[in-house]
DNA sequence: AAAAAAG
């Protein structure tokens, strides 16, 4: 372990990284800064969590000089959320050094950020549209620019950023210093490093920070429709201090966070089609507790470092393996333990079956909660916040009504009736949740076909005829596989009988409430 | 097929 005042780094800086409540580097930034004081090129390979910005952020702000007018580093990340979190913390790093940091992304009004960039900032971090924007305009002045950072190199070659970001770094003069953050580096990735950067020193951290271990992974097998209730259960019973809940669409979180809200809970949403000002407060009252439940989009599973969330309910599994490791990467940070589940309908199965291929590590299987189950959970949440009122002395002046009400009733009678005043039965407040189009069935190297459309909707509907929905039947493309393997079709579980509990014969009777 | 990011 090394202590930041080993490293090397000025007092001002060294202050403002105390004042931050940073003694020791972690490793990320141990490897990083002592390269980049050199002024060495870096390829970091880490996630965040392991605190890559100030890994970055201190030796951009050691080479800033405070006394010119000139842009002296610029910063792209791949989403607006993440600009805004890394400009506040070099803000933070940079306080003492009087450093200007400027954020420039979209959904923010340009004449603003003109405006902004005219009372020059040292440093630009911003995400690639907005900043080619203003390259474009020549409001952006990049010849004085000496260090180069990509933070989330990966994400936006996912994103299909990466034309805008070789744009972009040929407007900065070649003579300056790159630092490259990614935490897998693939071939476009080695690519852009190659033709951008000098000799650099890759940086990695041992896999073991860049992995899930101390998350405990759960799926729940559930059919669409009753996602919602076995969720509410799951959560009353898990009593989450601060969840996430991913949902696949945007139209799904709206929906979702709404559902959450008609039953009581504290949620509020968030996803790409949410003004700019939405979306930053509702990310703050995350951040300051005033909601318990974030609900959204991948908009929110990559790289937002929010401190103490100790769950995330997947409510759709998502597609691809590698935003299941960055969603659940949201918890379990800082060596705290976290919680996941996943809810995935049996025709999904394939998909867990490659996360787990993915992750290296396989998912509990949790049975839904039954509903007394989620009812105690509640009432032992209702005996904790009593007691806690009690030890933290929270009582105000109730006493003498207290007092009043021991007078005629027994106490245990009187504190028990409190405990059910607080206790949120469960509710059956209908919600609508729109059923999402399944993912596909995962295709299995199937080599021909190629049709447009791709044949969606394959689904194992037995062919029992009725005008589904929509007409135009096109029975015809059955596809040459279809495969019989195990497929759940007779559900021989068992287990978890609750679930099914009616006994109700699924035979053609479809959508009938 | 969806989401993110420039409007």
């Amino acid at each position: 372990m090394t202590n930041f005042s080993e490293l090397n780094i000025s007092e001002s800086t060294l202050k403002s990284v105390k004042r931050m409540g940073f003694e020791e580097a972690t490793p990320i930034q141990e490897g990083t800064i002592k390269f980049a004081m050199e002024g060495r090129d870096i390829i970091g390979q880490a996630q965040t969590g392991t605190g890559k910005t100030a890994a970055f952020g201190i030796p951009l702000v050691e080479k800033i000089d405070p006394k010119s007018p000139n842009i002296q580093g610029l910063i792209i990340a791949p989403t607006r959320e993440l600009a805004i979190q890394v400009s506040e913390e070099l803000y933070k790093i940079g306080q003492d050094k009087r450093v200007k940091i400027l954020s420039v992304y979209g959904g923010q009004e340009i004449g603003r950020q003109i405006r902004a960039l005219k009372n020059n900032p040292h440093v630009i971090v911003g995400t690639p549209g907005r900043i080619l924007d203003h390259i474009n305009r020549r409001t952006l002045k990049l010849e004085n620019v000496q260090t180069l950072i990509l933070d989330e190199a990966d994400e936006m070659l996912n994103m299909g950023f990466i034309e805008d970001i070789n744009t972009i770094m040929e407007s900065v003069p070649p003579e300056r210093q790159t630092l490259l953050f990614s935490a897998t580096m693939p071939t476009p990735i080695r690519k852009i490093a190659e033709k951008f950067m000098k000799t650099p020193e890759v940086v990695k951290i041992q896999s073991k920070e860049m992995t899930v271990e101390n998350i405990e992974q759960f799926f729940v097998k559930s059919h669409e429709r009753e996602k919602f209730d076995i969720l509410s259960r799951v959560i009353n019973v898990h009593q989450p201090e601060l969840a996430i809940i991913f949902g696949r669409t945007k139209r799904r979180v709206d929906e979702l966070s709404h559902a959450l809200s008609i039953r009581g809970y504290l949620a509020e949403g968030i996803h790409g089609d949410l003004s700019q000002a939405k979306r930053m407060s509702v990310l703050r009252q995350f951040k300051e507790n005033k909601i318990d439940i974030l609900v959204a989009t991948d908009v929110a599973a990559r790289g937002l470092d929010i401190s103490g969330v100790t769950h995330v309910y997947n409510y759709d599994i998502p597609q691809d393996p590698e935003s299941y490791v960055h969603r659940i990467g949201r918890t379990g940070r800082a060596g705290k333990s976290g919680v996941a589940v996943t809810f995935v309908t049996p025709r999904e199965m394939g998909y867990l079956r490659i996360v787990e291929e993915t992750t290296k590590k396989r998912m509990s299987p949790l049975r839904p909660p039954s509903s007394d189950e989620a009812l105690i959970g509640q009432q032992r949440l209702a005996v904790e916040s009593l007691a806690e009122m009690v030890d933290k002395n929270n009582i105000g002046d109730y006493r003498a009504f207290a007092t009043e009400l021991l007078e005629k009733y027994e106490a245990v009678d009187v504190i028990a009736a409190a405990l059910k005043s607080m206790t949120r039965e469960p509710s059956d407040t209908p919600v609508s949740i729109s059923e999402e189009r399944p993912l596909p069935a995962r295709k299995e190297r199937s080599g021909g076909g190629g049709r447009s459309g791709g044949g969606g909707y394959k689904g194992n509907n037995r062919s029992s005829g009725g005008r589904s929905s929509s007409g135009s039947g096109r029975s015809s493309d059955r596809g040459p596989s279809r495969r019989t393997g195990g497929r759940d079709g007779s559900s021989s579980s068992s287990r978890e009988g609750s679930a099914s509990r009616g006994g109700r014969p699924r035979t053609s009777s479809r959508r009938e409430n």
